[in-house]
DNA sequence: ATTCTGAGCCAC
DNA sequence: AAACGTGGCTCAGAAT
């Protein structure tokens, strides 16, 4: 109501052009008594140390005085003018452009954008509906938590019938509105069917909001921003020239040529929909399906030039999104009481630690208050001269930890911050995140979220609740407070070397496939090679515990993976970098087949400036890689006059490190996102079973503790069979179960104590 | 008062 | 010179 009130308002003009005319009298007539004139005022504002932001108000504010659209206010007239004035002008002169792009958004609406109001429009539009092939649609709701907020509106682009229309189903505007259960249920042979395709932008929050009111919406065929992550995954970053942002508002003007204003910059900040007058709620919406629509044609005629990316988004990326809403439907259970009393034990820990630091370490810090314990800033010259030694930074692993030994000080604060990280971010922060609709927790799963395929998790851009969580950076330590709820057990399934596996097999290196087909431990079977010594001899210690050298395997391996610099390696190591170097080129030289295709990558980046996938399913472009490095002469390294030079060459450095690390990291993203659509369909066909979550190369089911031996080989058919590196790598499960997330049996001895008790 | 950034640290 | 890939969250402190 207030928006209408609002808009209202500002249209029978408050500052109307007489106001306005005598306002610059006003300032004019004043100018004369003033020892400053405007213009002077003017300079001197301009020249103040202000933000680049503040200093582009200025200038509008400023231009706008002399075209004479806005004029000093009068309760400010006699003070001298100030650049805090000039700002209080800008947000009128602000709003006055906000309220004219409203009113001309309503003015241009186009002749075929329809409000549906009525039950015999509502009848031919779906008569309309049904006989489309492909329609864009789109939901207006109260909010983004999709299990409280409700619908208050939707919207629909009809290609066939060139029709785009808005239905309010619950704005607080008095013209009467059909209500949204007579909606859903008139539209329901249209949403349900699966037939006809639905394009959809965040297709995953209408979904979920479509079921939460009892009607699912079937037969997703697109969503322009998932897609827009397989067309370009790097649209986030502005250095490589995306527009910053997913949002449909920020690719229409790039891709369509079409400006589009935001939410919260026509309606505020804290706007709801449901306020907004229809005819402008019906330009808004009908816009957003029609844009949709209109991205959708760009992306299909892009991709189709690249038909296995299109392939893989269709058969897999497209199913998936059915997938996740059910996963983050699911949610969890925590165990509140756990909580509490780890919480409990945590405080009162820190509360000894904290008091025992600072009476150690306030005679060495200089403030006026009392040291705070979480700023590096403080503690670095307060712990530096506590120890008597000038400390870099204040990493845990890298500065402290070699220094906890010899002082209490250290080893205490690494306690400290170890329990305080554990309790703020994970015990303490987790039991505020219920769900006051479902009562569980929900985590939210993006299957775009990075730029490689992989899953990232954690709470919506939009979301003001707070109820987000990662959940898949959950520590050991907070993983039991996640508990399967009663008369159900989880069952967690990892992909046993994922990662390892998958280069043996975009390698083709014999070392290791040969690991895998003996089922041998390829760290062990590398070792075995490198050190010329029997493979059991390196593998495990008399006593069961991993040998020196199959660690350090493990270590290289990584490394080399991920791009590590012989530098680093020799720290990680401790031994020279000259050794380092040996080390790495004695074992990759035992590897040729696996030497030749990590050079081939980037060679391949170099050429191309991306990298494929398996199966040429998803490109990872590094257009960085293609770049020249710039040449700087021995001795200059220092020399400002290199800077640029020095950044544009780590840029190279960054992208060809990526290339190996890409290729790997989203193939095995492919081979898990695969096996989560094997695993949901089997879900499904089975009373109390669900994919509960999955965490990169680990999925974790929610199944009912009475499952049987049989279902737990489906489970293990599904891990290895449902996405395979090629004829000549098998893929590995380790499966057990659980209470607790993170208290996990192996799967027979599960069953093997259970006969037993039996 | 709110938003942004960097340091630090959790996961794979 | 920098030196390990992909994420997200919390806190401090600065910027707006």
């Amino acid at each position: 109501m207030d928006l209408t009130l609002n808009i209202q308002l500002n249209l029978r003009n408050p500052t109307s052009d007489t106001e306005t005319s005598e306002r610059v009298k006003a300032a004019g007539n004043r100018k004369k008594a003033a020892t400053e004139t405007i213009e002077e005022a003017w300079a001197r504002i301009l020249t103040m140390k202000n933000s680049d932001a503040d200093q582009a108000k200025l200038y509008e504010v400023k231009a706008a005085m002399q075209a004479g659209t806005i004029g000093r206010f009068p309760a400010d007239a006699s003070k001298r003018f100030s650049k805090a004035e000039a700002l209080r002008m800008h947000r009128e002169l602000a709003e006055r452009q906000r309220e004219e792009t409203l009113r001309r958004m309503v003015e241009e609406t186009p002749d075929n954008y329809e409000l549906i109001l009525t039950r015999e429009q509502l009848v031919d539009l779906s008569a309309h509906l049904m006989a489309e092939d492909i329609v864009a649609v789109d939901t207006e709701t109260t909010g983004v938590d999709v299990y409280t907020d409700v619908i208050v509106g939707m919207s629909f682009s009809l290609p066939n019938a060139d029709r785009h229309v808005y239905i309010p189903v619950d704005h607080s505007a008095e013209t009467p509105q059909l209500s949204l259960e007579y909606v859903l249920n008139t539209l329901r042979p249209f949403l349900q069917h699966e037939a006809i395709g639905k394009v959809l932008h965040n297709a995953m929050f209408d979904i979920a909001m479509f079921r939460r009111h009892g009607s699912d919406l079937k037969g997703v065929v697109w969503d322009t921003m998932t897609s827009m992550h397989l067309l370009n995954e790097n649209e986030n970053d502005r250095a490589l020239g995306g527009v910053g942002s997913f949002k449909l508002k920020d690719l229409a003007p790039k891709y369509l040529g079409v400006a589009s204003d935001t939410f919260d910059a026509l309606f505020g900040k804290n706007a709801q929909f449901r306020e907004v007058p229809l005819d402008l709620a019906l330009v808004y919406a009908a816009k957003d399906t029609h844009l949709t629509w209109r991205l959708y044609q760009f992306q299909r005629e892009h991709m189709a030039k690249m038909p296995t990316i299109l392939e893989y988004y269709q058969s897999v990326e497209v199913p998936l999104l059915y997938v996740i809403v059910d996963l983050e439907a699911n949610g969890y259970i925590l165990d509140l009481d756990f909580a509490k009393e780890y919480g409990e034990q945590l405080h009162k820990r820190a509360k000894e630690l904290s008091a025992e630091l600072i009476a150690t370490l306030t005679p060495y810090h200089d403030g006026e208050d009392l040291i705070n314990l979480n700023s590096t800033q403080q503690m670095r010259p307060a712990l530096s001269k506590a120890i008597g030694k000038e400390l870099p930074n204040m990493d845990a692993k890298k500065t402290l930890k070699p220094l906890k030994g010899e002082h209490d000080v250290i080893a205490k604060l690494l306690e400290y911050k170890n329990i305080t990280k554990l309790s703020s971010t994970y015990i303490d922060a987790l039991p505020l995140k219920q769900n006051p609709t479902t009562k569980r927790w929900h985590s939210r799963f993006n299957p775009m979220g990075t730029v490689t395929g992989r899953f990232s998790s954690g709470k919506d851009e939009e979301d003001k609740t707070d109820q987000g969580f990662n959940a898949q950076n959950q520590p050991q330590e907070a993983r039991p407070m996640f508990v399967a709820p009663p008369g159900k057990v989880l069952v967690g399934a990892d992909f046993k070397a994922q990662e390892i596996r998958c280069v043996a097999y975009l390698s083709g290196e014999p070392v290791l496939i040969d690991a895998f087909l003996e089922e041998r431990d390829p760290y062990a079977m590398m070792a075995s090679n490198f050190y010329k010594r029997p493979y059991e001899e390196v593998n495990k210690n008399p006593d069961g515990s991993d040998t020196k050298e199959r660690k350090q395997m493990k270590v290289v391996w990584l490394a080399t993976l991920y791009g590590m610099s012989d530098y680093s390696l020799a720290e990680m190591l401790g031994v020279s970098k000259k050794e380092a170097t040996e080390f790495k080129g004695e074992l990759f030289g035992s590897m040729p087949k696996l030497s030749a295709w990590l050079a081939a990558n980037d060679e391949f980046a170099k050429k191309h400036g991306f990298v494929w996938a398996d199966k040429q399913a998803r490109k990872r472009r590094v257009p960085d890689a293609k770049l020249k490095r710039k040449h700087i002469p021995y001795g200059k390294w220092n020399d400002p006059k290199y800077e640029d030079a020095k950044k544009h060459n780590s840029r190279i450095g960054r992208a060809l490190r990526q290339t190996t690390n890409a290729r790997v990291q989203g193939s095995s993203s492919i081979q898990t996102k695969v096996t989560m659509i094997r695993a949901h369909e089997y879900c499904v066909k089975k009373p109390g079973w669900s994919l509960w979550a999955t965490v990169h190369d680990e999925l974790i089911f929610e199944v009912p503790e009475d499952f049987t031996r049989e279902e737990a080989q489906d489970i293990r058919n599904i891990m290895l069979n449902s996405y395979r590196w090629g004829d000549d790598v098998p893929n590995g499960t380790d499966i057990e179960v659980m209470r607790r997330w993170g208290e996990g049996i192996p799967v027979e001895e599960w069953f093997k104590s259970k006969e037993e008790s039996e």
